[in-house]
This record gives C-alpha cells, sequence and structure tokens, in this order.
DNA sequence: GTAATAATGCAACTTGATTGCGGTATTGGC
DNA sequence: GCCAATACCGCAATCAAGTTGCATTATTAC
C-alpha cells in the first residue's frame, strides 16, 4: 500500500499526487518553500535562495513555469506586493482570511497574527462573514487579498531619522 | 477672499490648493475621476475613457506623471490589482478599512459595501482594531489594502455553462 | 509683461513576466 | 529493463506596465 505514493519522501508523494512530476527542481523549490512557509517571496528572491542555500541553478524561465505550475496544482499561494511583483509562499492549510504584514523597509512579509500578540479571530471572522453573504448573493470563486503595509517595529526603532 | 482659490470650479481649487497647476489635463482627469468616484481604473483604462469621453489625447508620458502628481497630493487612491496593474480612484473621503471587490470577467472594482447590502462596519472596525494594535506595537505608516475577488453576480448568472 | 519653473511630449530604456521551440528527463505500459 | 509518450528544461526573443532624459510649451508669481 505504500508502493505509489510513500516514496520515502512527502515532498514526492505531494507531486504525485497533484499529477506533477519528481523532477529534482520540483523537489527542491516545493521543499524550500514548504520549509519558509510562513513568508512569502518573490520569483527573484526564490531564485537566488535556491543559488545560495541549495546551489540550485535553475534557469530564469524554468523557475516561472515550475512556480506556475505549482500553484495551478494549489500547492502555493500567490499574491501581488505593492511594487507589483508577484509573491509566493507554501499554501497554508487553511487558506482563511489571514491577513498579512508587508514591511516598506526590511521587505519582510509576514502573517499579521504572528506581530499581533492579539488575535486576529474576530476579523477572519467579520471577513468570512462577508465572504458568505456574497456567495448567498450569487457571487462565485471568492478569494481574498487582505495586507497591512507600513514600517514593522524591528525597522521602526533603530535608527527614526535615518529613514528618509 | 474668493480671488485666489474660489476661480468658479472647485476642481482648480483642488488643483491649487494642493499645489498643482491648473492645466487643462489635470483639471479633466480629476474631474473625471471624480465624477467616477466609486471605482478605480488603470492607466490604460483611463487613456481611452478621456479619449473617448472628452476627446483628450494624452501622451501616455504625461498621463502616467499626471496621475502620479495627483497621488503625491494625496487626491487620488492607487492600489495595485491581481493582474499586477496599478488602479487609479479619487481619494473617498474617508480611507478607512473599506474593502473592494474586484471582479474576474468584467473587470469593474467595487465597494465591498455596495455588492453587500449587509454592511461592512463590523469588518472595518475590526481592521482598525488591528491597525491600532499595531501602532502600539511601534509599527508605523500603516496602511491597508483589502480586496475579495471573484465572479460578481452579474457575471455568474448569465452563462453558467460559459465560463470554462 | 517677463522671468522662473512646472507640465508636456517624444524616444529610449528598465523590469517582471510570457511565448516558441528544440532538446532532455520522467513516466507508464510492456 | 526497454521504449514510446509527454512533461519538463533552457535558451532566445518578445511583451506590457512603468520610468528616465531632454528639449519644448504653458502656468504662475513678480
Amino acid at each position: 500500500m505504500d508502493s505509489l505514493l510513500s516514496t520515502t519522501d512527502p515532498i514526492d508523494a505531494l507531486l504525485s499526487a497533484h499529477g506533477l512530476r519528481r523532477t529534482s527542481a520540483a523537489r527542491q523549490v516545493l521543499g524550500w518553500l514548504l520549509a519558509h512557509a510562513d513568508t512569502s517571496y518573490t520569483h527573484a528572491q526564490l531564485q537566488a535562495a535556491l543559488q545560495a542555500e541549495q546551489a540550485l541553478a535553475l534557469d530564469r524561465v524554468t523557475l516561472y513555469r515550475l512556480i506556475d505550475r505549482l500553484t495551478q496544482a494549489g500547492l502555493l499561494l500567490c499574491r501581488v506586493d505593492v511594487h507589483r511583483v508577484r509573491r509566493y509562499q507554501a499554501m497554508p492549510a487553511s487558506v482563511k482570511a489571514a491577513p498579512r504584514f508587508e514591511c516598506h523597509s526590511c521587505h519582510r512579509d509576514q502573517p499579521l497574527a504572528g506581530a499581533l500578540r492579539t488575535d486576529t479571530a474576530d476579523l477572519e471572522k467579520a471577513a468570512l462573514h462577508a465572504l458568505q453573504a456574497l456567495r448567498a448573493l450569487g457571487y462565485q470563486g471568492l478569494s481574498l487579498d487582505f495586507s497591512v503595509r507600513g514600517l514593522c517595529a524591528d525597522c521602526a526603532k533603530p535608527a527614526p531619522a535615518a529613514l528618509a
């Protein structure tokens, strides 16, 4: 019963389960993103990270297409940031209405719930409620993009004068 | 006392009040956007609309720069849509946390509150609450982008089979 | 009116992303 | 294990939204 999917590696299993081939590139990209699942990355960041950390030198276009396939398969989540560039992230267990925070200075992108100690449950609940209402009105294929931008506490503190 | 600003036209007044010159282009662009203030438009849509409705043939770059100036002056609001293109809109009286709806099919972009009969006040309240919490933690210059995407009721109804 | 300078328009350029296509590697059937 | 079918790779060329440089024109302040 563990002949098809459980080829020892859970990532291989994911790829096969979604109709994708288990190429070295796919394994490494999905693996890396799963290992950094709480943050989203641009194509460029991803390419650089793979190069630096895994010595994986993928062609630009190949990476674009791979990312695309993973996204289509539902393994990655894709957003567009303020600078009009796409950011990818391993698909979280529950997509829901999880709001994100994007820092103007360090360009990190984190779940808002991480920054706030106070939970964002009420916010998500309100958002999900709105989605339900839309669905009831005949709206379809709804998805949600919710992000807060600004300077994170780390970037705001150190040198308030050097932020020009 | 009505010598400087009230040159009969409120739009001229707005421009002057924000340190911008009252050129024909600025007047027409701002005027058109104010007349369609509930929706946001891309640079291309705006250029086409101005050409068609006002016979105003602005150079691409000129329009880019004009839009830019208006945005910097705080007269326009700018967002980035799913297709990575910027959308501009006359600055609403209260920016707040007003969520928006973007239709995949007709590409119209409306305030969510318009689509939903049920008000989105609880949602906005929750969002503003989260912003306050962030500010308390030292986060600065916070702004919010909240959009729901999918097929609007109008696009979803007519031909459910032709949506491939 | 006239000088200072903001706004315009054209051409060239940048960047994130896409397309075409020949070559390579993975897969499923035998 | 071998082989055909085809998914995937990589290179070059292309696209579209936006930007930059610079000479020209129009607005503004004096």
